[in-house]
DNA sequence: CGTTATCTTGACTGCTGTCAAGTTATGTGG
DNA sequence: CCACATAACTTGACAGCAGTCAAGATAACG
């Protein structure tokens, strides 16, 4: 792992799991705490900036991680350098491959990000012991293979347009839930990350967007905060 | 269910497990024999026909099913009539969506095929009595989230050409595995829903075909049938 | 204030889609 | 067995959406 762009402090007890993110989220809120108190032992916070490697493709990793703070992409690149995110991860997601220890893909925080690392032979041992565990992972695998699945439609089916759209109202519902009908929002990809997973080119990207700003469906500040008036609206772009 | 277009008959006893493609496949492999028996008295085998629906996109279903024989698309549509496939599944396959009863996509017979289907709440009981169950059942979820992040690749980076490859690549590996590097096979799939799963229309799909039999890459018979002299050669097409 | 990274915009190319015609396989009725 | 109809597939001509290449604008950084 790319500890030396890291910040490394040890969360020894419950204590530091008490105000956790996390704590109630697929792994904690699903352990006794006993269990709790063991994995908080063996497991460490870390502070990850944008753009570095929390799992490498192709390489075998002994830790699984939660996401406490900032969005993590799951990517996967070809030999000539094409590359695909796979899937977006919030917090408080787990990430990590159950018992598969080669990952093959890589994640990386897209956004400056805080993880809570723990020794994958630990866990291993958990979900076997642990059937509300096993579950919850269960359900969790579930629902990424849900989303894996809806984005495929966005893949193959959607034009360049439908899917800038798609990107957004994703990100508008995962992001920070309002309630309002007008919704705002900082994008955690940069123009290049986002035609990676929309599987566009950058300029597209960036055509779609100023189309859709001259169109009035969405305001653009500072390349990276949107703002959407209504959402309905950009909900009709996506046709679904 | 579509039980109109299909034969029904009772496979009351482990006897008729006993034999049973999916005996040791990812549910009924699972189970111990008491629990087997209560399956098998409350499952029923269908043979379906191809392209007759096994669950209905939008609906609740109350069955899961086996993949005795044949193949089964999972398949995603729009309101405007645009579909997308997003998975492919082979005997002795598990289809359905655990702990989630109203379905977001329609399985299909995509070839003639017979399927072994029992009750949900059956299911889901055992499930929670089950560890290994339950671990199979997660280990199933798993996989399929891979394969679709791997076709999430394809969709969005690959060529057409590397995209036909790619699926024959699929078919090749998963219908019949054979030893030596000629390998034939029936594609499963008309040139429509190789269009739907590649996110390509049918004229191109077949533009793509054309031009690897011209490149003496696959050898076509009666439409359906490939011969794939050297499988190595495919694998270059799709350059990953 | 200069340098670099990121993003936008424009001109043009080309891959894939659209539309249409032709071909091959399959099934039905005479 | 043949004539016909239908469905599935292939091929060709053309169009258009998204990609490529290049220049310019904006923001971030030292």
């Amino acid at each position: 792992m790319d500890v030396a762009r890291s910040k490394v402090s040890y969360a020894g007890t419950p204590v530091a799991c008490a105000s956790c993110q996390a704590r109630h989220g697929v792994v904690c809120g699903a352990l006794w705490s006993g269990q709790l108190r063991e994995l908080g032992r063996q497991s460490l916070r870390r502070t990850v900036d944008a753009g570095s490697e929390i799992i490498a493709q192709g390489s075998e990793s002994s830790f699984y991680s939660n996401i406490m703070r900032g969005v993590v992409k799951l990517c996967k690149v070809m030999p000539d350098g094409r590359q695909q995110i796979v899937g977006l991860q919030f917090a408080p997601d787990f990430v990590g491959r159950p018992f598969v220890p080669e990952s093959m893909l890589s994640a990386q925080a897209a956004t400056d990000a805080e993880i809570c690392v723990f020794p994958r032979d630990l866990l291993d041992r958990m979900i076997s012991e642990t059937p509300k565990l096993q579950r919850s992972l269960h359900d969790q695998a579930l629902k990424e293979l849900d989303a894996a699945r809806e984005w495929m439609l966005t893949l193959g089916r959607r034009t360049a347009e439908e899917k800038v759209a798609s990107l957004l109202h994703l990100i508008a519902t995962h992001a920070e839930p309002q309630t309002a009908t007008t919704t705002s929002f900082d994008l955690p990809l940069s123009r290049a990350e986002i035609a990676d997973f929309l599987g566009l080119t950058i300029e597209t990207v960036s055509r779609q967007l100023t189309k859709l700003r001259k169109s009035g469906v969405i305001r653009i500040e500072n390349f990276r905060h949107i703002i959407v008036p209504d959402m309905d609206e950009l909900e009709r772009m996506i046709s679904a």
